[in-house]
DNA sequence: AGCGCTATCGCTAGCGCTAACAACAGTCTC
DNA sequence: GAGACTGTTGTTAGCGCTAGCGATAGCGCT
């Protein structure tokens, strides 16, 4: 059977096949050998049912549920160049607004058939880059980030990672491509409007504008102006710092803004979650809400209607955000051009009894 | 050069090379070539930078920044059967204790260099199964899951997949292979037993046990046994059906078991945000709590102790459940074994002012 | 000098899949 | 009946990376 040796060429030195960790999984090949088929065939199946005849089809997918495949995603991005995923960077996952855009975001891009990997940065600037290095090593299809201010070196990579990028949860005159979102300093100058039209004069901001967190600077930039426009007093600011978000920082918050500033007759955070704590806090110690003391949050979390009083906030359309990015997402990666890129979805200032 | 046609064997025709679409990322070899070394060498800087000498790990570190790099982990995933990460799937990720197990699973696990890639199954088992599958086409080298009842399906997938697996949230006597959790059905009965214990007689039963949370299911077993045992009355049951968990059905729940069991005492829910939506009811309507009704949450979550009255509840070591997890997938992943494989972290029940 | 050892680096052959063709049968057109 | 076209399947050559060697140089020892 062996072929003669040609003479005068130097047979390569005999080589024991290398041993591989065998895979345990099913193949393509395993499925196609099953049906009588060839790989190609099998992975039409797979990708594009209609793309063979009925009596193949029928025959593949006897062997697909026969052999149990499941197919190797490395494999098919290798191949193909793309990998049908969708990365997600957010700040905080858990009992946030963010929940519901990733959520819908998710939602609406699984319909096409992307999953989405979701990062949080937990509010540190420099680990959004980190994570977000780590993502690109997935080369997925399409990006979604929360805020529009970003470190450069964050900003390299999103322009290097030769995909369509979705920023969300703010507003830029100079965004990096795709952008859903509104402006945190509007929104916030709305506030100041409702408390002032509710006679409120003497209003502090409270959040955790320092440490991380862009979008509560960007409330705090929107306060500052509409105390200047409208009250035309001196800004009263407390700093929750590098606390994390949580109702407890809320009450501390609170604490701070009534030990600095005692005479205030409002408390606006920068988010629902630190008003829920605040307003729980002076509900215990019998302070009168909206009487003695106005309280605003941000986000309009469910909480914030089933609280006793109930809480005026800013609704922002956080789903509204994850399906929009979606759609503008997928028009892009399905290489058309997206006519409007960026979009403001707006806010609304929520009057409840709080204030 | 080229050597000559033999005899009787067709050459093949002349074929132009097959253009791919190119691929616009830096590889392992343009590094290597800017770095005069090979590519496999390059790959060993990437992975383990010791095992080559200073001057060669110093050349190519240099020509990693100078090109910027980003691995291609596909690729690699691929090569080395490996894909360093692990798949956790959850009913629901926002506004849940579910993410404190992920953050905390998360952070442990990205410390030794793996990546999460989170799947949530919205409370839907035909879901999970779905979900699982596609996860699997990535080839995790680990799973958590939550809950310790499967469909067959998914049992089969789980076997499947070869790798290691968690449960969690759950206590099983036949588990798939690891286990982290503790018994819904004891802490249920703990609640009624501490309600027993404050003079409560006819404590109703409020969760979301029929529409595919085994969970509340468990707990509504521990609830059945519990009243039996130490009440010795018929118990009382209201169900949500398949409204979502949110405080909003928790205020349907209430009304509810108020319609149908108008002389209760107590009311457990089966989760803090049912409670939380029914406590806030109570306090807008004038119901006193827990002086005409007692009412009881599961999970302690942050706003239960903030609340007023605050909420007892099942305290339940979620971010505990998420770092064990860890370190046993951690073991079973470096090819050790797990000594003690099944792990019971209990629970407590939190007495506060609502009971 | 000759031997065995270690440290360092390169070469080759895949991992499982898909893009880009090629091959062929059947259908339609004039 | 030749030519063009369509639908279906197979063949081939990678995608970018790493396992498993092999090759080489430098070292200490006999």
């Amino acid at each position: 059977m062996t072929p003669d040796i040609v003479s005068g060429v130097t047979q390569p030195p005999p080589r024991r096949p290398r041993k591989r960790s065998a895979t345990r999984s099913v193949t393509l090949s395993d499925v196609a050998a099953a049906a009588g088929v060839s790989a190609q065939t099998v992975s039409r199946v797979v990708r594009d049912p209609m793309s063979v005849s009925d009596e193949t089809r029928a025959r593949v997918q006897a062997a697909l549920t026969a052999t149990g495949y499941v197919p190797n995603l490395a494999a098919s991005n290798l191949a193909s160049n793309r990998s049908r995923t969708v990365a997600a960077l957010v700040p905080q996952i858990n009992a946030s607004v963010f929940a519901d855009t990733v959520h819908a975001f998710s939602t609406a891009l699984a319909a096409h058939g992307y999953q989405i990997f979701v990062g949080t940065t937990d509010y540190r600037p420099e680990h959004e880059e980190e994570v977000l290095r780590s993502f690109l090593g997935r080369r997925p299809d399409g990006l979604l980030v929360v805020g529009t201010r970003h470190t450069p070196g964050t900003l390299t990579l999103l322009g290097a990672a030769g995909v369509p990028v979705v920023e969300t949860w703010g507003w830029s005159e100079d965004p990096v491509d795709l952008l859903v979102g509104f402006s945190n300093a509007a929104a916030a100058a709305a506030m100041v409007d409702h408390l002032v039209r509710r006679g409120r004069r003497r209003i502090t901001f409270a959040g955790r504008h320092t440490s991380g967190d862009p979008r509560a600077a960007e409330r705090l930039d929107g306060y500052h102006g509409a105390v200047r426009d409208l009250l035309g007093s001196e800004p009263r600011t407390v700093d929750a710092g590098p606390e994390p978000v949580t109702m407890d920082t809320g009450v501390a918050l609170l604490d701070l803004a009534l030990e600095r500033y005692p005479d205030s007759d409002a408390v606006m955070f920068s988010s629902d979650v630190f008003a829920a704590g605040a307003l729980q806090a002076c509900v215990r110690r019998g302070v009168d809400v909206p009487g003695t003391l106005a309280l605003a949050g941000f986000g309009d979390f469910e909480l914030a209607r089933h609280l006793v009083p109930a809480l005026t906030t800013v609704a922002v359309p956080s789903v509204r955000i994850g399906e929009l990015s979606a759609e503008l997402l997928l028009t892009r990666m399905r290489g058309a051009t997206v006519d409007v890129p960026h979009r403001d979805v707006g806010y609304r200032v929520v009057a409840r009894e709080s204030t």
